[in-house]
RNA sequence: GGGUCGGUACCCAAGUGGCCAAAGGGAGCAGACUGUAAAUCUGUCGGGUAACCUUCGAAGGUUCGAAUCCUUCCCGGCCCA
């Protein structure tokens, strides 16, 4: 439940730790685990502003970076400001379209305040508190002619080609690759850089897509200033069947509550598979070492309790959204989806109103009775008409937690609870508040 | 530039004048079983209550009738230059 103070951490070695995470897919030298016992190093991570919000493609480096931040070391967040204009190639199938500046300033606006949300930047921090840098202020000036004679220099076409994000490109003939996009590990690796000279940073962290880019700012590091940096790689996060974690069939799960709610991302992580749960709760989490081999047995003796799940998404939850959200998520989590329809009630639903999706309706339109194959399609819970048909024809369609089995079964003033809320659901995930507004 | 094969619904892929809203598989969705899991099984899977409407790379044409035949165009694979 509550994060680990430093005291009880120190008792565990921060290698060891990240070892038995599982966080290790690759690093750049093997001393690189020893050094992170005995030194404190200046570590970093990039995020690019491809999107207005984070998501949780990009929660592991903001925990990694945490962990790290607590055994005391520096993190760096490398907001990519300059290298969003140009795209990363690596796990991409194809070329990408370019971002205007407008949207990057958008997308930066959006994704500042939350990664200045999730470590501490404080001078309270002491000597390792976070810093945030903007790659655009070294990027956007840059010279090309500058830029091909320092950098450019040093790196072959060869070593370029051979790096598997522009490899799978260039094998694939009808995808190929722009030269914008083959040139930007160059510029990851010049980020990598600068920090090393402005900072001392000496570790890069990514996700294992990030490996080719990470070793040329090693590589650069080496050959320019002859200087010893290093990388670190973790495992891709998968879902159980081998799908891309915290994307859902809307789209990805993101951090900004505005665009996932607080309840979507809870339901989400809380249906976490058996197979999975315990690597999420390793990667995502910083519960003790104790806490999780717990949660491991436990899930093997008694899978039926989920207690797993529940921890996961409660823990994932109160990091990103806070304790109180979290509370008010869990008490509506358990009334929505209650097999006990009498535990469903308006005070209820006027608690969760903020969290879960919502239509206001006028009084007058269901004075005569809203047909429900209509409340459906208009709230977005049914594609089409026919569709809810379908969904009513198969049982799946529910008004506050008791199915219609009816198609022309009609909504009256009266279906409101407290004369205000109506709970509309498809299936079993879906759900969607009805509000009659007076 | 020449030759050749191809472009079918979210994806893969059958269909080669009427029985085609279009086989099969996957994904998705719903149900059963469960534990808001996985696996399995069932149903569904362009739109419309229906009559019917819109779809088979694009535009034209032939025909009572076209995804299927013809013409032009666009896009891709492979081979040759």
């Amino acid at each position: 439940m509550e994060t680990q103070g430093q005291d009880k951490r120190n008792d565990f070695l921060c290698s060891s730790d990240f070892s038995f995470r599982n966080l290790i897919y690759q690093v750049s030298a093997e001393e690189l685990p020893g050094l992170m016992d005995r030194e404190k190093l200046c570590v970093y991570a990039g995020f690019d502003p491809t999107s207005s919000s984070l998501h949780l493609g990009n929660l592991l480096q903001l925990c990694n970076l945490k962990r790290l931040q607590e055994y005391g070391h520096k993190p760096i967040v490398v907001l990519g400001g300059g290298t969003a204009m140009i795209g990363d190639p690596g796990g991409k199938s194809a070329e990408r379209r370019l971002l205007s500046t407008e949207e990057i300033e958008e997308n930066i606006q959006g994704v500042l305040p939350q990664l200045e949300q999730f470590l501490d930047f404080s001078s309270s921090g002491g000597t390792n508190s976070a810093l945030l840098v903007n790659n655009a202020s070294w990027l956007n000036d840059l010279k090309l002619t500058d830029f091909l004679r320092d950098i450019g220099k040093h790196m072959t076409v060869g070593q370029m080609v051979a790096k598997e994000s522009v490899r799978s490109r260039i094998e694939r003939p009808e995808q190929g690759i722009s030269f914008t996009e083959f040139t930007y590990m160059l510029l990851q690796g010049y980020d990598f850089l600068q920090l090393y000279n402005l900072y001392g940073c000496r570790v890069q962290l990514g996700g294992s897509d990030q490996w080719g880019n990470i070793t040329v700012g090693i590589d650069l590091i080496g050959k320019i200033v002859g200087g010893k940096a290093f990388g670190l790689t973790s495992p891709l996060v998968v879902k159980a069947d081998g799908t891309k974690f915290g994307k859902s069939e809307q789209g990805a799960i993101y951090l900004d509550k505005t665009k996932t709610t607080p309840f979507a991302l809870y339901q989400y992580l809380l249906r976490s598979e058996d197979e999975v749960v315990g690597d999420y709760l390793r990667y995502f989490t910083f519960l003790d070492r104790d806490t999780v081999l717990d949660l491991d047995h436990k899930r093997l003796t008694d899978p039926k309790a989920r207690e797993s799940q529940q921890m996961l998404a409660h823990e994932v939850c109160s990091f990103i959204h806070g304790k109180d959200e979290t509370e008010k998520v869990l008490k509506a989590s358990k009334a929505l989806y209650a097999d006990d329809i009498s535990l469903l009630t308006a005070d209820i639903l006027e608690a969760v109103a903020a969290d879960v999706p919502k239509t206001s309706l006028s009084a007058s339109r269901c004075e005569a009775g809203l047909g429900i194959v209509d409340a459906l399609e208009a709230t977005g819970l049914a594609k089409s008409r026919k569709d809810a048909r379908t969904i009513i024809g198969q049982g799946g369609a529910y008004i506050n937690n008791s199915r219609i089995n009816d198609d022309r079964h009609l909504i009256q003033p009266g279906d409101f609870l407290d004369g205000r809320y109506l709970l509309l659901r498809r299936g079993r995930k879906e759900v969607h508040l009805l509000e009659l507004s007076r």
